[in-house]
RNA sequence: GCGCCGCUAGCUCAACUGGUAGAGCAACUGACUCUUAAUCAGUAGGUUCGGGGUUCAAGUCCCUGGCGGCGUACCA
């Protein structure tokens, strides 16, 4: 929109600015249609005695004809189709549409006057009356009487063509009242996380919740969005990870924790990245990153048992099937097979022609392991479509986690992949606060060498380690991938309510 | 970041090698007492994203800025 919209303030609609646009004559003949139905009823009124929701009334609607029952449902005025002396009119409420029958001989002339000609499409009516089947057996309120409940002073989009991807994402109210798809989709998100909470509830986890704000960020690679406090006079970040303040629980003695929020990385946006996102961080005392595995299939198992086919997803043109057990997939094995060459016996100059072979340019502050990741993400991941656990990564990747207890220079993590994607990582928690000096040390290195991504030393979290940290497993899943995988789609805009918009500004300077 | 494509009525889109900017829906007027993308007749609605340039003439060509989509790189 231009700056044409923001002259007519949503606070003085009694003046309009008398603009050239059409889109003020459309806003001023609602506003002039309000001013006539003033005079006859309210036109904010305060509630609503809703007797049935649309959903309701189809369920029940053997009995409620047989009753003659009188029902009472407010919703949306969603198209209106006159025909002389009566007219139908759909009302939206949350749970779908119920056609309303008007009719001048019930209603007299001055109420179907003011249904026919001053209710807009948009406004928000309540209808009252008895249900009955059309000639063409479409369930319909014959309506004995309506009330008004609000004013869309506003025009709605146009009903059947699709909104684009950008006006729904930036209006996406329009969205909602226009997609019953993109209702449900929603829907569907917040029936997935209430399930998980579900299922780490009876995983015995204990739902907590650790600062947004933080006088330090870490617990993963990420440049971070900074804030600062007036009070206090401090820089604060905004947390990239809830990691290292869970895992002060777990030295405090609550064994299993976890939390759903949102975390925020200073980096680019795309198809599959937001500024803001919904991650998921459990942590278990007692265990490793085995049993994290476990914990992890069952989980996923449960979801795609619940939302998808018995336990079938459908991505794109993707199959996935949860119900078998995921596949386990050594990090170095993948990488071996694909290349056809042992990676650990490679020296550095070797891992990066290697990389260079296939079209990897290292940049500055990549190292070798780093390297190693970027072939990963180059010639493994796209091939694994069914849920796939990659295990043993090396260590530089993973600075919080414990070094694998056979194989030296790898750590004990997995990632789990689904349809090519990352959905879950996980580690043995390295809880051996000296190591873990050392390995903050490694990334202050790396920093050094202009990696601005490398974790910065944490003191108090170092300190809370040498406080005695018992053997912990770890899990982090971002919950919009996760959604996206069920509820099948490719973009993260159709799964976040919403996402990041660019400002929308009237044009350049010239 | 980079590359490609796009931005025209409230919404979805047309407009040939530069030559008077159109349609459907929405709106307005009228007809119609079972419609459902209701139908029929008529009316109105435009700073063609902003700025600059070339030209007798620019929605169209050039420069520049804004916003978006897709691809690509990094990250979940």
């Amino acid at each position: 929109m231009t700056d044409r919209e923001n002259t007519t303030p949503a606070g003085e609609p009694e003046q309009p600015a008398e603009g050239t646009a059409a889109y003020h004559h459309l806003i001023e003949g609602r506003i002039e249609k309000m001013r006539e139905l003033g005079k006859s009823v309210e036109l904010y009124p305060y509630g609503y005695a809703r007797t049935h929701t649309s959903e309701q009334l189809r369920a029940q609607e053997e009995a409620l004809t047989a009753a003659g029952a009188a029902v009472r449902v407010p919703g949306r005025l969603m198209t209106k189709r006159g025909a002389g002396k009566t007219l139908f009119a759909p009302v939206q409420d949350e749970w779908g549409r119920i056609q309303a029958y008007f009719k001048l001989d019930i209603l007299g002339e001055e109420r179907f006057h003011r249904i026919m000609k001053l209710v807009d499409i948009g406004d928000w009516i309540g209808v009252e009356g008895t249900l009955f089947r059309t000639r063409t057996g479409e369930l319909t309120i014959q309506v004995s009487d309506f009330t008004f409940l609000a004013k869309a002073v506003r025009p709605l989009p146009e009903k059947f063509h699709d909104m684009n991807l950008e006006l729904k994402s930036r209006r996406r109210h329009l969205d909602l009242a226009m997609n019953l798809e993109s209702r449900e989709r929603f829907k569907k998100r917040s029936a997935i996380i209430s399930e998980v909470r579900a299922f780490f509830d009876s995983e015995e986890f204990l739902e907590v919740e650790t600062p947004v704000l933080q006088p330090l960020y870490g617990g993963a690679t990420a440049r971070p969005f900074t804030t600062h406090h007036n009070a206090l006079d401090t820089t604060l970040y905004l947390r990239i990870a809830d990691e290292l303040y869970l895992k002060r629980l777990i030295v405090g003695g609550l064994e299993r924790v976890y939390e759903i929020a949102k975390d925020f990385r200073n980096e680019g946006m795309d198809r599959t990245h937001n500024p803001e996102f919904t991650m998921l961080e459990c942590y278990a005392a007692w265990w490793d990153y085995h049993q994290m595995m476990d914990l992890t299939e069952r989980m996923l198992r449960r979801l795609a048992q619940r939302f998808g086919d018995n336990g079938v997803l459908t991505y794109g043109e993707v199959r996935m099937d949860f119900n078998q057990p995921f596949a386990r997939l050594r990090f170095m094995d993948a990488l071996a097979e694909r290349t056809g060459v042992d990676l650990m016996k490679l020296d550095d100059t070797e891992v990066i022609a290697l990389a260079r072979k296939h079209g990897i340019e290292p940049r500055k502050g990549m190292g070798r392991d780093k390297l190693l990741d970027a072939l990963f993400g180059e010639l493994v991941e796209p091939g694994l479509t069914q849920p796939t656990f990659v295990m043993d990564h090396p260590k530089e990747l993973s600075p919080l986690a414990k070094a694998h207890r056979e194989v030296p220079g790898l750590v004990e993590r997995f990632e789990l992949f689904c349809a090519g994607f990352e959905v879950a990582n996980s580690f043995s928690e390295l809880n051996d606060p000296f190591e873990q000096r050392r390995r903050f040390e490694a990334q202050r290195g790396l920093a050094e060498a202009g990696d601005d991504e490398a974790q910065p030393l944490d003191e108090e979290f170092l300190m809370a380690m040498e406080q005695g940290m018992p053997p912990t497993g770890g899990m982090g899943m971002g919950i919009d991938r996760l959604v996206m995988l069920l509820v099948d789609t490719n973009n993260i805009r159709d799964v976040l309510l919403f996402p990041a918009m660019r400002p929308e500004r009237t044009g350049g300077e010239g």
